[in-house]
DNA sequence: GGCCAGGACACCA
DNA sequence: TGGTGTCATGGC
């Protein structure tokens, strides 16, 4: 059985991301950086009960008061930052709308999220495929641990390089791409830790390096 | 009290 | 261009 269809049976579809619009979805993808999705949750859950959750709203909002409202998902000063430059880039530039961020090919579309301070090609990919549906395969921690011990990449393998052996193998296609990554994240967070635990492990007959 | 969590960037040799 | 330090909160 190929690996997806392992997880799949395991854990079930994980219909990601979890994010009620685009731009918020946007906005989660900056603030997961290096941090645990529950401390991001929170975070959002503050801008919304202020109110701000929208382009306009959250552009107009001043640094420190935005650094306060996203504490707990950690980094906040840095966060706040990089959410001011993603949001100058969408209401300064593109007049607020999400649509025209994502008009044109995707690699275009990739190259200029890229030119935004604090965006990164995870956070770039994140957007891409999970706000904008577009067919890329988002590449993290988890997926690098997973393949690595699988025997398919080295450990300090590149961004760029794993992504390509996943676009080359895996069919183009967005939905397959998103329920894929979800759930290497699901078991990244439950047995493929830096500590792994690979009793119960839906991969653990597949995997001869675990212990690496 | 230590480990870990859905990165990106500045700085240095 | 590759390695290292920095940024920080919160759950387990």
């Amino acid at each position: 059985m190929k690996i997806h269809d392992r997880l799949l049976e395991h854990f079930g579809p994980q219909n990601w991301w979890p994010g009620d619009t685009p731009f918020e979805v946007c906005v989660g993808a900056i603030l997961t950086q290096n941090t645990n999705w529950g401390n991001v949750e929170k975070a959002i859950n503050n801008l919304k009960a202020r109110k701000v959750l929208s382009p306009k709203a959250l552009y107009e909002l001043p640094h420190g008061e935005l650094a306060v409202l996203i504490k707990p998902s950690g980094y906040f000063n840095i966060k706040a930052a990089r959410l001011r430059h993603f949001l100058s880039f969408l209401v300064a530039e593109n007049g607020g709308s999400i649509k025209r961020v994502f008009a044109g090919k995707l690699e275009d579309v990739r190259e200029r999220l890229l030119a935004v301070k604090g965006i990164g090609p995870e956070t770039a990919d994140s957007m891409i495929l999970y706000a904008a549906g577009m067919p890329i395969f988002v590449i993290d921690a988890y997926t690098k641990r997973i393949f690595s011990r699988l025997g398919f990449c080295a450990k300090d393998v590149s961004y760029h390089d794993i992504q390509g052996l996943f676009m080359k193998n895996v069919p183009s296609d967005a939905a397959l791409y998103n329920e894929y990554h979800a759930l290497l994240v699901m078991l990244g967070k439950h047995f493929c830790k830096p500590k792994p635990l690979c009793g119960a492990c839906p991969l653990n007959k597949m995997c001869a390096k675990a212990s690496t």
